[in-house]
DNA sequence: CGACTTTCTAAAAATCTTCTAAGAATACGC
DNA sequence: GCGTATTCTTAGAAGATTTTTAGAAAGTCG
């Protein structure tokens, strides 16, 4: 496990990585936003976890995250700052962080919130754009596409798609895509679900697409490949 | 986006969903761990966050969230509580939450928090598959596979295989069976036992795999190689 | 061996689930 | 307010699964 370190106080630096290196990470430490960018955005290297000070010589921290998200790097980031104030922890997470420690801190509790967001895969969806085998949803726009082809999908069509988008491989029951598409205090019974099954799967002929929504007899259905 | 909120302080309670509600989020409170336990675990909701207290009447918070990690649910739990000491923190990021927030707390740092948290995929859903000698079973699509073969099973024979393939070595006679795929108040006859064994072998055959079913006469039946 | 019990197999019946189409109700834009 | 698009309801057909039944096959034991 890779940890990238940018921090210019050299001596809070040295204490730090040294615990963490105890705790098996491998750690390259960076003094100033120049050589932090260069190794943050470099192909090359490939952090877990990227560690950012927010002051920092030359380039802030702040420019460096909003470079490293431009580039669709989905290195989880957790900046480390003197800066406490609520509009601070606002900006550095609305810029990309995924976690915001204040210093001063313990470096037990950087250890903990290190392995929290390691825990999790390392990928930023677009929570507009979604994809799964060969589709692509606009949800903004409602335009379901595959190659290229594509189709204005209704609101509802576009709703239910999502939820199996965003789970590609899961299992939906009748009960649950109602409760994600309809909400729970709804009278909706389940054969209006398998009537919009029906209508997405005439969009996918009409797509000419590999993808399907399988029936799972009994349990529900799933995105799957055709076939 | 589908918040679950689980506060047993009231007033606290609608203050905050009352915002996050203005925020767009659609928020399920609860003001119990028992309550908070039957929707966090119960398959038909979905949440994208859990907002979790950590004191809470009848079952505590990290016993929710122990449980939840448990089944696999792998939705973003922040704990919101007063227990701001170290070890208290790591504690409960330890147990597999992804942030946690002392109280008392800006909700606007809350609001960026969840954002930072739903920019990220949920995990891949961690599925449950069952291997026993050359064969593995994903009980979510029902899929047996042995080698590059695959079929899927119907619900009640997926319920078979299961009990056999969770104890591979075990003879299970007629009446555990019955008891383990049918439940307990049911009018099924051995009979049918016999013929869902049948079925399963049928399925190895079409798999061309080396599992089968024994029959240990006058006791029930046992996993096994063929032969 | 022969009487008995247990297990296997196949087919049909019963039940339940899913698909499809068509029409009614509702919302939305002009 | 009217026409169109969307959403919801209904219902029967088609299909899959589960259960029942019954006779054949195989095992056990005096």
């Amino acid at each position: 496990m890779r940890i990238l370190f940018v921090e210019d106080d050299r001596q809070l630096s040295e204490v730090v990585a040294e615990q963490l290196k105890k705790e098996g990470y491998i750690i390259d430490c960076c003094y100033d936003g120049e050589e932090a960018l260069g190794y943050a955005l470099n192909d090359t290297y490939c952090y877990d976890v990227v560690l950012l000070d927010r002051m920092l010589p030359i380039v802030d921290g702040l420019t460096i995250l909003k470079a490293m998200r431009q580039k669709h790097i989905p290195t989880p980031v957790i900046i480390l700052t003197g800066l406490g104030a609520l509009e601070d922890k606002i900006d550095g997470l609305d810029c990309g962080a995924d976690d915001y420690l204040v210093k001063p801190f313990h470096v037990r509790e950087l250890l903990a919130r290190i392995r929290a967001l390691t825990r999790r895969p390392a990928e930023i969806v677009n929570k507009e754009i979604l994809t799964a085998y060969d589709l692509t949803l606009d949800r903004e726009h409602r335009r379901l596409t595959c190659k290229n082809h594509s189709v204005i999908l209704t609101q509802k069509e576009s709703d239910l798609i999502t939820v199996f988008m965003e789970m590609p491989d899961k299992t939906h029951s009748r009960s649950e895509l109602i409760w994600r598409v309809w909400g729970e205090n709804t009278e909706i019974e389940n054969g209006n679900v398998d009537n919009y099954i029906h209508f997405l799967r005439k969009r996918f002929r009409e797509l000419k697409c590999k993808t399907t929504i399988k029936t799972i007899y009994g349990a529900g259905f799933c995105l799957g490949e055709l076939q």
